[in-house]
DNA sequence: TTGTAAGCGTTATCAT
DNA sequence: ATGATAACGCTTACAA
């Protein structure tokens, strides 16, 4: 940035002290109307705009968020970054953001190295809170020195996590009920009759997967039986659900009679595949999913998904950060809403009168 | 953020003076082992991170790229926001991140207030350089306040804008070639012996759009004519090609041989709507589209599409932009790809031996 | 090699 | 109502 007038200089224009510039740039009634003219003229003529460095450097306070993301190019991520900007604009606060594009790498040694650095990167920046939105964090196993740099990074600044609980951190972790969504497209798909059912996309060792898989394997058991044949893990992508369905196909004489996608994209490379073998959800094989990604009802088939109403979760997570940074006793908010079973074609289930369109 | 250890009481632990502790935070050579040795220890010891504020106060440098998106959920966006990050964090720099979400809303009054605001925003911060992917900058006619902002703006820091040039705009843009992408698509279409083709999709009074369309109707009054009926702008999602299929599907006794859809996710409505009548591209009309969004071919019909190559863009933006902060003589880099037509089922072309995946 | 001190652009405290 | 001045945490001459 080019060097800025600042108020010192503007102080000398108007012919007054920088504290009665100070004044008139924090809307201190203690300036006489006179003075206010002269020094806002000055002000609005040089377009100058307050260092918030040199206020930070007094006030401990940036007015700075970070946001440390492990892949931008995921709508659930992009969603929550959204929200979160929505409801942090307002609030005066303006977002670092860190795209550590961590997610599904398997790079687990470096990635973990990135994330570290976005931590330093954070610490450095002096900012008054920071949301983390997945990465190394999702992990089934946490590697030490992260969970003790995020301890460290909590300690010089609120940190809010939006994934499951770590044992052994510090911060402070906003949940989404995974299980409940799971069971809930399962049991629909179980309540259709459906009894041969599989699990595809996820990666291993992650604890979406497995906690997704856990609720699936739990509802197969109360009501089926499980065949880990038809459980095939791999990633979060329209390949990955490209590859297992095709995997399933090339293993199986005969189709299983559903499957549960971990999300909409391995639902939407299901669908693709089984296009490209003549087949089609559902009239072959009824196919369910989590998540609700945008647009899902303009795919074809029109998917039916649960929707985690994540529109909320950015919101309550900067809730709780702006608590931890006001040194607030914590107090409830809203919690995440119930997910929600979006009933659409993918499944074959007799669609209310008007489907939405 | 809470309170940190300084470098002065680093400095009184240490034994030393504070000149010394920074000397060993910037690796000045002139140290003594032994101080050395118990300066980093405590360093360590401590956690500490030296105060980006304290720092950019004194060599007016920030390291911060502020970033402007005019809609984060747009692929388009977080595509060059990826890149851009890439590319940055091992130069040094973290991105201040602004999602106006100010695309698509129609209400350009306010919208407009809200990219003047964070302007503002990001000059208090004090960044070295700012990137604006679109939002305002877009439009047919550019409010004056806004010009007159951006200029402001790019007097405190450079401003490189991917988009095209506007009239009056000091700042640097790096421009796509829109002219060329939909020429690309249009000819396909026209080679491949169709005739009546329309174009759907686009905010009217977005420059994106009426370049698109005025490349598409130059095109078609060279090799055939222009059908008005057949062009239909409403905006840049799903429901935009479902909405304008289905009133050129009402309007029209016979469907049109082709269609050219502005983006992917337009075309994405568009297939959604003609299955919602019993039809299907290629079979029944012919689709083409631009932009190449991520898995596009795993739509159904796979999507034939224009490559605009955006993956150079973040880049070449990038580049300009640190050349301007480093005052350097501007040198031309590598330019934009020129566009590259993907072919893929929804126009019918036949595909080469090997079709991908 | 090491320390002293000025300065970066604000705010805040204290006089006046 | 206004103005000096210290303080914020760091870098950087300059001195020693």
């Amino acid at each position: 940035m080019k060097k800025n007038i600042t108020i010192k200089e503007i102080a000398k224009q108007a012919g007054t002290s920088v504290s009665t510039v100070s004044r008139v740039l924090n809307n201190n009634p203690s300036v006489s109307p006179a003075k206010r003219a002269k020094i806002q003229a000055i002000i609005d003529q040089n377009h100058f705009q307050p260092s918030m460095l040199a206020r930070g450097m007094v006030s401990h306070k940036t007015n700075t968020l970070a946001v440390v993301v492990s892949d931008i190019n995921n709508p659930y991520f992009t969603d929550l970054i959204s929200q979160i900007e929505q409801n942090a604009r307002p609030a005066g606060y303006t977002l670092l953001l860190i795209n550590t594009m961590t997610a599904g790498t398997g790079q687990d040694a470096s990635d973990v190295q990135v994330e570290i650095e976005a931590f330093k990167r954070i610490m450095e920046a002096k900012v008054d809170g920071v949301l983390i939105l997945g990465g190394e964090i999702d992990k089934e196993v946490v590697a030490e020195r992260y969970i003790s740099a995020l301890n460290t990074l909590n300690s010089k600044a609120p940190v809010v996590v939006i994934g499951q609980k770590v044992a052994g951190c510090d911060a402070l972790f906003v949940e989404r009920d995974q299980k409940r969504s799971v069971t809930l497209i399962t049991q629909h798909l179980l309540a259709l009759g459906h009894r041969q059912i599989g699990f595809v996309g996820g990666e291993p060792g992650v604890r979406i997967t497995s906690q997704r898989l856990a609720a699936f394997k739990a509802t197969m058991q109360t009501y089926s039986e499980i065949d880990e044949s038809l459980i095939v893990l791999n990633n979060y992508y329209p390949q990955s659900g490209y590859d297992a369905m095709a995997q399933i196909l090339a293993t199986h004489k005969q189709l299983p009679e559903a499957l549960v996608a971990i999300n909409d994209r391995v639902a939407e490379g299901i669908f693709r595949c089984l296009a490209d073998h003549g087949l089609q959800a559902p009239q072959d094989i009824a196919v369910g999913s989590c998540d609700n990604f945008p647009y899902g009802d303009f795919l074809i088939p029109r998917i039916t998904t649960v929707d985690q109403h994540n529109e909320v979760l950015g919101r309550i997570a900067l809730h709780y950060l702006f608590q931890l940074i006001d040194h607030k006793q914590l107090e409830q908010t809203e919690t995440t809403h119930l997910p929600e079973l979006i009933i659409r074609e993918s499944c074959g289930a007799k669609l209310p009168k008007e489907g939405k369109q």
